[in-house]
RNA sequence: GCCGAAGUGGUGAAACUGGUAGACGCACCGGACUCAAAAUCCGGCGGGGGCAACCUCAUAAGGGUUCGAUUCCCUUCUUCGGCACCA
């Protein structure tokens, strides 16, 4: 009989036909089941699949696959991250329109995931590129314009002077422009922005609900980037009497302010004359944010002349204008103890401004002469009115206490987040849907109106300014208000907009409604999301947000879109992450091609467990598809062992019977417990090639008896099955071959006997004074005492052990004697 | 600088709740099959010592807790990630 080969390629095309054929995956509400959503952070149709998506979806395929197997309605759904900047650089390149790119690109990577036998239901594909998609973004827009969340104001940003556009930040890294190495400016520009700071307490509160389900690395970053912090707004005076209101954490240093530093774009500076404050302002303001924000950056300023009030102890300190002091926080102002803040003591040393103590430690009092730094640490209050002698760290509660008696201060919270600027100079992204009125100003797009379609025919004259601002049958509209002559916004939305809602759109990608109220409410949430730690902040942080919103608009039952999540590691290759740049890209179609798909998902789950990185391998690649064709020929060389019906009596069988059904329901015990505890495939992997190598330790005549055929029949029905997840076209064909009346994506998950998960012998060890001395094979019924027994008995113990003090005696039962001598 | 994660053979890794360190894979070495090679199958594989049964050291380094530590605690070093004038 010649056996039948592992031909891959045509085993893959096969099933992926009878999957689309049957409709497996297509998910429909059905409320008799528990739903399981599972989701997989949606590419950018950047050209090809890259192996970052490979293993990002193989992840998220065995949870699905597993998920329906163990009798989950399942929705596993994909779609395109489809509008942004590379669409449209490519469009400038190669004078290729950015939606033909785009639609080209989904088209050819739709393959690639197809032919990775990836479980979508792909009738919920959505593209945010297309007008039923980002209609909705519209529509989510002009309800935060309502409701006050989106709002317009003017703030600057990277402005390239000699393209004429603006740049995003990863753009004019350096202070130079990406294209023409002119250096970039800051430019003040009117912009829209969504106000996600209401919601920073939610944000916060949010993340208890998410603790423990989400990895505590992404909350941690989640919550430094909100950046709360509480503190006290002190109102200082200005000689003039006007309020100088700043923000501080400290208000037990109030009493040791010597100066106050106030931001070069602050309003209040705009009375100031004296031409070298001027000169001071402009050359800062010209530099680049990054320039003023990077590393190491000096600390400079000028004293304004201008005189300001301390409210606590009336003394009168000068303001200085610095560079370091954002406007974007508190107040736009600071005040300065250089005595207790390491910054504000570099600023007054270099110049000569004087330092104040106001907290010490009575133990080691400090000395103004000798200090050579800051001291931040806790104390004692001294030079503080009525507050010295008061431990520092109560001042603060007194004092801040006493400003809010007293006028002079409230308590207040400051957060680092800020406020998020939707607005892009580009052309490739969904259009704000208002309109410009000279009559009647800034006018919402009417309902009834959307999409705000984002014309496809696009010339780019090989710049990079937006070709909407060149296209007047885009911008020239009439004002809904008026009917007068009015003009469209041409900016669009920064993409990250498309990406915080998507979730909820697989649920009714087609609905004329933004969401089909059954479909949503059985769906969402999304029980298990995966995607790269590089989102940690910013995806994950606007999704949530706008879950918040879209909850409080009474869309959506939850808050919080994400139940699950987990994030896998990058994959590398000759120590450094897969990358274009720098030469070290393995091609997804190259090994598919080699190997097939179900050795390149095999491999992505076994070489590290998903949360780490993952080392590529082209022999690692091989090792697994040796597995497989391990697997492949032990299975068909003894296929006509297979019975359709038996029944195992356990007496009949023999030792080596035994210790194999044994192994078998031990790993689909580990096997389990590996997806469904630990999400840890690697091992699961592990486990089954275990099996694997005791199919081929044992006897082969141990097969051919009655009983034999039994066993490797009840092989066959839990093994093939629990491969699924990790191999599905190997399996399903497996399965067929051994006459699967029901595809495997059907069959439910195999159970396990407990009892047959015990090996009838165990090894123990018998250790004195915690060294081991003798190992042992005993029966796993084994008894504490017996076990205790058997160590005093052991000759090598009793030889170590006789003569000497018995101090105590551990047992571990199954595991270890352990007795300690003196 | 602050916060966080990690450091285990030649190598990717495993050890789940403090209980036999290195499962499983890769590489390598040896054997079988073959005219030969590939493929496949079998065996070996942390270091040092011993003919040997065995002894001994070993989870970045040092210390601690414990009968027992890769696992818990402290200090140091290294690597990676996040934040970085946030008042």
């Amino acid at each position: 009989m010649t056996e039948k080969e592992y031909n891959f390629t045509d085993i893959e095309n096969k099933w992926q036909k009878r999957w689309d054929e049957k409709q497996s995956f297509a998910a429909r509400v059905d409320k008799s089941k528990e739903k399981f959503y599972v989701l997989e952070m949606f590419p950018y149709p950047s050209g090809r699949i890259h192996m970052g998506h490979v293993r990002n979806y193989t992840i998220g395929d065995i949870v699905a696959r597993h998920k329906k197997m163990k009798g989950y309605n399942v929705f596993h759904p994909m779609g395109w991250d489809s509008f942004g900047l590379p669409a449209e650089n490519a469009a400038i390149k190669n004078n290729t329109a950015p939606f033909k790119w785009t639609s080209e690109n989904i088209d050819y990577m739709k393959t690639q995931l197809k032919r990775l036998g990836f479980s979508y239901d792909w009738s919920r594909e959505v593209g945010t590129y297309k007008p039923e998609y980002y209609r909705w973004n519209q529509w989510i827009f002009l309800k935060m314009l309502e409701k006050g969340l989106a709002y317009k104001k003017v703030s600057s940003v990277n402005w390239c002077p000699e393209c004429m556009t603006v740049l995003a930040n990863e753009q004019a890294e350096n202070g130079v422009c990406w294209r023409c190495d002119s250096e970039v400016t800051q430019k003040e520009l009117d912009q829209w922005f969504f106000k996600i700071t209401d919601y920073a307490d939610d944000l916060l509160a949010g993340h208890d609900e998410i603790s423990g389900t989400w990895p505590e690395q992404v909350i941690t970053m989640q919550k430094n980037w909100i950046g709360r912090s509480t503190g006290l707004k002190v109102n200082f005076k200005l000689e003039s009497g006007e309020d100088f209101p700043i923000f501080t954490t400290r208000p037990d240093t109030v009493f040791g302010v010597t100066f106050m530093v106030i931001a070069p774009e602050h309003p209040l500076l705009d009375r100031v004359t004296d031409p070298k404050v001027k000169e001071f302002i402009s050359r800062v303001k010209t530099q680049s944010m990054i320039d003023r924000t990077s590393e190491d950056k000096e600390k400079e300023g000028i004293d304004t002349g201008l005189k300001v009030i301390n409210p606590f102890n009336g003394e009168k300190v000068s303001l200085y204008v610095g560079n370091f002091v954002l406007m974007g926080y508190g107040t736009g102002a600071i005040m300065a103890v250089p005595g207790h803040d390491v910054r504000d003591f570099a600023f007054a040393k270099k110049y000569n401004i004087p330092v104040k103590i106001v907290i010490d430690t009575p133990a080691d009092p400090l000395k103004l002469e000798e200090m050579t730094g800051a001291y931040t640490g806790e104390g004692v209050c001294v030079n503080s009115g009525e507050f010295t002698g008061v431990n520092s760290s109560e001042a603060i509660e007194k004092i801040a206490a006493f400003a809010e008696k007293n006028g002079i201060g409230e308590r207040m919270i400051n957060y680092r987040l800020r406020d998020w600027g939707i607005s892009r100079q580009r052309y490739w992204g969904c259009p704000i849907p208002v309109i410009y009125c000279d009559k009647c100003g800034t006018v919402p797009v009417p309902e009834k109106d959307l999409p705000v379609v984002l014309p496809t025919e696009v010339d780019f004259k090989g710049d990079a300014t937006s070709p909407l601002t060149r296209m007047p049958e885009f911008t020239n509209v009439k004002c809904p208000a008026c009917g007068g002559d009015a003009r469209r916004e041409t900016d669009t939305m920064d993409t990250f907009v498309d990406s915080s809602w998507y979730y909820a759109r697989y649920t009714s990608p087609h609905s004329d409604k933004i969401f089909d109220e059954e479909e949503v409410n059985y769906w969402m949430s999304v029980d298990q999301y995966i995607g790269g730690i590089e989102h940690a902040v910013m995806h994950l942080l606007y999704a949530r947000f706008f879950s918040m919103v879209l909850n409080d608009l009474g869309l959506l039952k939850n808050r919080e879109p994400f139940k699950k999540l987990l994030t896998q590691g990058m994959v590398i290759k000759d120590g450094a992450k897969m990358s274009k740049s720098k030469g070290n890209v393995v091609d997804p179609d190259e090994i598919i091609k080699k190997f097939g798909a179900d050795t390149v998902r095999l491999f992505m789950l076994f070489a590290s467990p998903p949360v780490k990185d993952l080392d590529w391998s082209d022999k690692g690649v091989e090792g697994s598809y040796r597995f497989l064709s391990r697997v492949w020929r032990f299975m068909q060389k003894h296929k006509d062992l297979y019975l359709q019906e038996y029944t195992i009596d356990p007496e009949l069988l023999s030792d080596e019977q035994k210790k194999l059904r044994i192994e078998l329901h031990r790993t689909v015990k580990y096997v389990s417990h590996d997806i469904e505890e630990r999400m840890q495939y690697n091992t699961a992997i592990a486990r089954m090639m275990e099996l694997t190598n005791a199919l081929y330790a044992i006897d082969e005549d141990e097969l051919y008896t009655d009983s034999g055929k039994k066993v490797f029949s009840e092989v066959v029905d839990k093994f093939i099955p629990i491969m699924n997840p990790f191999v599905p076209h190997f399996a399903e064909e497996l399965w067929e071959d051994f006459g699967g009346k029901t595809m495997l994506v059907d069959v439910k998950w195999p159970e396990f006997t407990e009892s047959l998960t015990i090996r009838g012998e165990i090894e123990i060890v018998f250790q004195v004074n915690g060294k081991i001395k003798t190992k042992m094979n005993v029966p796993s019924d084994i008894t504490e005492d017996d076990m205790k027994k058997m160590a005093f008995e052991d000759h090598k113990v009793s030889e170590l052990v006789t003569g000497k003090e018995i101090v105590k005696v551990i047992v571990v039962t199954g595991k270890l004697v352990n007795i300690v001598v003196k």
